[in-house]
DNA sequence: CTGAAAGCGCTTACAG
DNA sequence: CTGAAAGCGCTTACAG
């Protein structure tokens, strides 16, 4: 393996001259910097990164943390944030943290991430405030897709309101008794408590205030989703639609209904939240949100404060959008 | 952020005690550790790890290198590796290459791996002989998932076997004229020729040599499933029966099949590979590869090689299994 | 435009 | 058991 010291020999000048052409610094004359660039091809010269960290207190690499990588949500987010952050030649560090609590405690103190990232991309988690102060004490510009934290760029669409849009949608249907399917996420998730919240709201907007025994947990999971929607569809007297707090639950929630002898959405709607990639093939409704801008967007949000830190930071609300497929119809009889 | 020269100061040692004490070292006296370790503690002390990487030569980090993250087999995989590599104390730099084969030659040249990573692991890909050679040069242990390439560690399924498996079940119902739904990746996954080719075997085997006309590409994706199915479906005489390379692609032909008004089973059966997070509920028949198992073993294999370079790299087969759901049933007529 | 030199924060023989 | 010192390979003021 080359170092510098082998490029600077190969083209006749210091390690320093070596260093600024290729960092296409300027004060080099062109015929030096080809001289440079020419020996470190020759030699396949690759700076050693762990050099460079030490000696200029950057890193070039962002960490990123979620609680899952293998789902649909955090799988598309970390796809476009790495994709935009290796175009501006960083790192991607990956730390996902399961539902271990301890995990997510070393995640946070910053042990794991101190002075080994400029940045870090939160994903899916609501961070306590206390979390938070020790991600910020990490150093570099923190953002974080799906929830909002103060000091942080975030980015992130209205659970309410999204939730809003699918209960309206069923009540629009004529839908009086609805079912929701949500969270109780071990990790703290910022979502489930703002889509029951809007859940809520919109019921008690029409004078349904009443949604105990309407409530159940899916936990996020398809087998949540399902195992949920059995329970909800044993009442005595239930539910004509069910609304899930996100479309791996809904499709759950839809696969139970049939086997239980409901047709769907003739007996009952579903209605979900992500506009996941097996959506349509589910023919599933749902209130769409935008996935890979979301992670584009946070990516940037870092990229940006890197070069210019005094500017505050964003806080960004993407548009969702309800998507009318074949698990909703009018309420029945 | 203190350094190790706070905590010598505070603890009353030299820093080269401070080092040895912090890794757990022999010949520190347990008074001196306990010393050490409480100042460590009490400033917070974390070790730069450039400054460590570039004095020992060893970075602690696994590079893994994936065509995408945000499909179900890759996802899984990469979920599983990272949870055991973390459990050793490496970090993982995730290099996403999509379909772009510049990042693809980037990934495999060296130029982002070198220096920087103490390890590969390369994840559902078929890396030309240079490709190969390029990515050994980088220096660590290579183990790779889903092929296998001479000098490496390898663990992987029986494609062909596992297609052949897949191709007598629907034999075994009855059925005689089997689609193929395969691949065409540009990225060179190694699966799809393999599959192919058991399913050609096969067929072969029982006196059915002609597929021509029978094999479609669906690109591994849903939607290229759908568009396959489509297709072979609409032939003058259709086949009875698709079998798709993997289950995001049989999905697609199922939902394809039944909007093309072929009930599923009894027109068409369909059949995949990989029983995909989302096939029980799709009631898919499929060849089940054990995913979580692939991801840890191919860690495992890397952290073995890390600790022991002499030994021998191993390559695996891991087994299949057929898991018969509702989408096959026998031969229409 | 270019170079000599300090310094980044560790690890690791080498002495003692 | 402990310390002084060299060295890892860069970047970056500082001179010239």
């Amino acid at each position: 393996m080359s170092t510098i010291k082998d490029v600077a020999e190969a083209a006749g000048v210091s390690i320093a001259t070596v260093s600024r052409a290729l960092h296409g610094l300027p004060r080099v004359s062109e015929a030096t910097r080809q001289r440079v660039l020419a020996a470190a091809a020759e030699l396949r010269y690759v700076a050693s990164p762990s050099a460079a960290s030490l000696a200029s207190g950057q890193t070039n690499a962002i960490g990123v943390v979620a609680p899952f990588v293998n789902r649909w949500y955090f799988a598309a987010i970390v796809h476009s944030a790495e994709e935009r952050l290796r175009m501006a030649g960083y790192d991607l560090l990956l730390y996902s943290l399961g539902t271990d609590a301890h995990e997510r405690r070393r995640a946070f103190s910053g042990t794991l991430l101190r002075k080994r990232v400029d940045g870090v991309l939160v994903l899916g988690l609501h961070p306590t405030a206390e979390e938070a102060a020790a991600l910020s004490a990490v150093g570099g510009p923190v953002a974080i897709v799906g929830a909002d934290v103060p000091g942080w760029a975030s980015v992130r669409i209205d659970d309410a309101d999204a939730a809003r849009c699918a209960v309206r949608h069923l009540l629009g249907l004529g839908h009086r008794r609805i079912g929701f399917i949500g969270g109780a996420d071990p990790l703290h998730t910022a979502m489930p408590a703002d889509r029951r919240t809007g859940y809520r709201a919109e019921l008690a907007a029409v004078g349904l205030p009443d949604t105990s025994g309407l409530e159940a947990v899916g936990g996020f999971t398809v087998g949540g989703g399902y195992a949920a929607a059995v329970r909800l569809l044993a009442l005595p007297d239930p539910p004509t639609a069910l609304f899930a707090a996100s479309d791996e639950m809904a499709m759950g929630a839809v696969q139970a209904a049939r086997r239980a002898g409901f047709r769907v959405p003739e007996d009952v709607s579903v209605i979900g939240i992500d506009d996941h990639e097996m959506a349509e093939l589910m023919d599933l409704t749902t209130v769409a949100q935008p996935v890979v801008a979301q992670g584009v967007l946070a990516a940037e949000m870092i990229l940006t404060a890197l070069t210019d830190p005094e500017r505050p930071l964003p806080a960004v609300k993407v548009p969702t959008e309800l998507v009318v497929r074949g698990t909703t119809g009018p309420a029945p009889g």
